[in-house]
DNA sequence: GCGCAAAATGTAATCGCTTACATTTAAGCT
DNA sequence: AGCTTAAATGTAAGCGATTACATTTTGCGC
């Protein structure tokens, strides 16, 4: 019994000079503050969370230690205690592409008016990572989640089912697992996209497509246009389409070559603005002429593409609304509310300069 | 005695219950793992954080018994009682501005490797927005904070200084509150691309600036170019400048005012690519031959300048590095090491085809 | 002034995890 | 086998907040 008392004073002492020596410096807590108000920490805690039932007189005391202690709440304390964090998490294949950044940005502005913060994370197109980088915001506590697709380990699918997280995808047509989606048919746009080339006369038409490798919408906006050109009696052939990453570099590769096999293709699908934007750049280098000679078409509608010369003809998707609405959706999820299992946003062809009928 | 050990029972029952009832659902905790393992919490606890301390047989059982359970840690929990939350802070303009999109991804790459996460905030350029924000993520409890630029309200550096929270601030050439440094000086950085300008003879310049309000990158890059050309015993008249935000609409518009006025410029410097990337579009639009008219100057070399036609001339920021840099040094502070006050990166002129001599 | 309901405040348990210290188990050596 | 020492595990006390319940204050009607 007496090592064990003197044991228990030691490390009383040690802590309680532990706090002494870093008073000036150490992170003030609730107690803190609650000492110097003379109150108790639950009367700061009610100060702060539901300042009606405060007495102004105790609530000024309060603000007052709050302000000379440089107090800040521990988010992940409260956290711990409510079960909620006031956190939103989002995944997104990087954020290095305007069109994410767009999005991320309405969907971060939007839950800011509602008090949530948003915690993002990249995946690199890659579904490991997609999986570890979700399991993180999990981790952190967020009270729900915002997928860019739908492409999702089941690993995955089957702990967010198991905690119940509210789930929404964003940027496609249907969902894994029952969770509600915010978005629209990437194949049957591109498929649209493709008909308007086809009705403008072309038959050599190319796709220079984004890396389809674990990625959906990539996928699917390639077969919408494969689709398209069935429905039309025509093929795309393996010399016809090519992968690239989206930066410029790799997209002006890419319309070499498609350009490098006979009949060149007088018009070009991209997967996206990014691949139309450097295709865009390369046959200005090569001093083919669009629309004159070569056809271009987009997908995205970046803010660039309207500002291109000659302005990009692309697919408009309206990205900011689209986030934003599945942070609605997921907002209500996390209020108990019933919400449509899909809602559908309107993409739509938007002609400007970049494509011409065929000249014979 | 009696009613007090009623309710307590009340309420235990009420408790186990609510724990019982949604057992399939619950969220698992190391309690939980431990219980299935036949172990006990520290050994679980033991198991994640220092395998090599738990015996094999042990560990394999937790294991298991962590995936049965889809056992996910929890993040806040631990940072509680470790004082550690692994994960760093960046506080941003926006997200919206390829220049940041890419440092924050450079950055983000390399915390990865160090095993931290990386949490974004965005300000908008405005300072108020900054402290609330930057707040917030002391609040979240990150281990330290990356800032872009170095204006900052008193009071957050206050706070900051009072929890000796490790900061760096990167792409300017000093810090407030002593905090290091990663970047360069952007005012002489813009001051050599006018003197470049100036040697090849042009007179006639303009300024086509971002927002200096709030924004000391912007403001010392404006300083760079009218320090320039007072060297040269030149002026910046109020006409031969203008301020727009960084986006492209915004930019055309600008290089429009800027050419209203007689003599119109003979060369633009550009407050960043963003803005000499509308500016270029304008100039198109217009017809105006570029460099042959005009010639115009960028400021960051996104990706984007190498592959506009004309390629465009601009000051180059090793955006990657810097950011990269950033960290490290963040993340060596956090160690406990002593870091330089400033860690200077180099910029360079890259001269491509949107500047040229002046025609007589 | 008194009594009583309402309002304000206090007390202490709790959230899930880590870790100092205590205890048990295993291993090594003579 | 017996003893010492190291390795593995367990026990329980926090970390900083919230909140159910208990207690004290306040305000009000008479």
């Amino acid at each position: 019994m007496k090592p064990t008392l003197s044991t228990n004073a030691v490390r009383q002492t040690k802590r309680k000079s532990s706090r002494q020596s870093s008073r000036k410096s150490a992170v003030a807590t609730v107690a803190d503050v609650a000492r110097l108000a003379q109150v108790s920490s639950a009367t700061v805690s009610r100060a702060l969370n539901q300042p009606g039932v405060v007495r102004a007189e105790a609530r000024a005391r309060i603000e007052a230690a709050i302000v000379e202690l440089g107090y800040v709440p521990d988010a992940g304390a409260r956290a711990l205690s409510t079960k909620r964090s006031g956190t939103i998490g989002a995944v997104i294949p990087t954020i290095d592409n305007a069109i994410f950044a767009k999005g991320i940005a309405a969907l971060q502005k939007y839950l800011d008016t509602q008090g949530y913060q948003l915690l993002v994370a990249v995946t690199e197109y890659d579904l490991q990572i997609e999986s570890r980088q979700a399991l993180d915001l999990v981790a952190r506590g967020v009270d729900g989640l915002v997928f860019m697709g739908n492409s999702q380990l089941p690993s995955l699918t089957a702990l967010l089912k198991r905690r119940s997280l509210p789930c929404v995808h964003v940027g496609v047509p249907s969902a894994v697992g029952g969770a509600p989606v915010v978005g629209f048919d990437n194949q049957s746009a591109a498929a649209r996209a493709t008909r308007f080339i086809l009705d403008l006369g072309h038959r050599e038409v190319a796709m220079l497509a984004g890396i389809t490798q674990d990625n959906d919408r990539a996928r699917d906006r390639l077969g919408g246009v494969r689709q398209a050109l069935k429905e039309a009696r025509l093929t795309l052939p393996a010399h016809r389409v090519v992968e690239k990453p989206y930066n410029l570099a790799a997209a002006r590769e890419g319309l070499r070559e498609l350009l490098a096999h006979n009949p060149p293709p007088t018009a070009v699908l991209c997967g996206n603005d990014v691949l139309a934007f450097g295709a865009l750049m390369e046959a200005a280098r090569q001093k083919i002429k669009v629309p004159r000679d070569l056809s271009i078409v987009g997908f995205d509608d970046l803010e660039l593409a309207r500002h291109l010369e000659p302005a990009l003809t692309t697919m408009h998707v309206p990205t900011e609304e689209m986030w934003r609405l599945g942070g609605e959706r997921l907002l209500a999820m996390i209020r108990g509310e019933k919400v449509p299992a899909v809602t559908e946003v309107e993409v739509t062809l938007v002609v400007r300069e970049s494509t011409a009928r065929l000249r014979f």
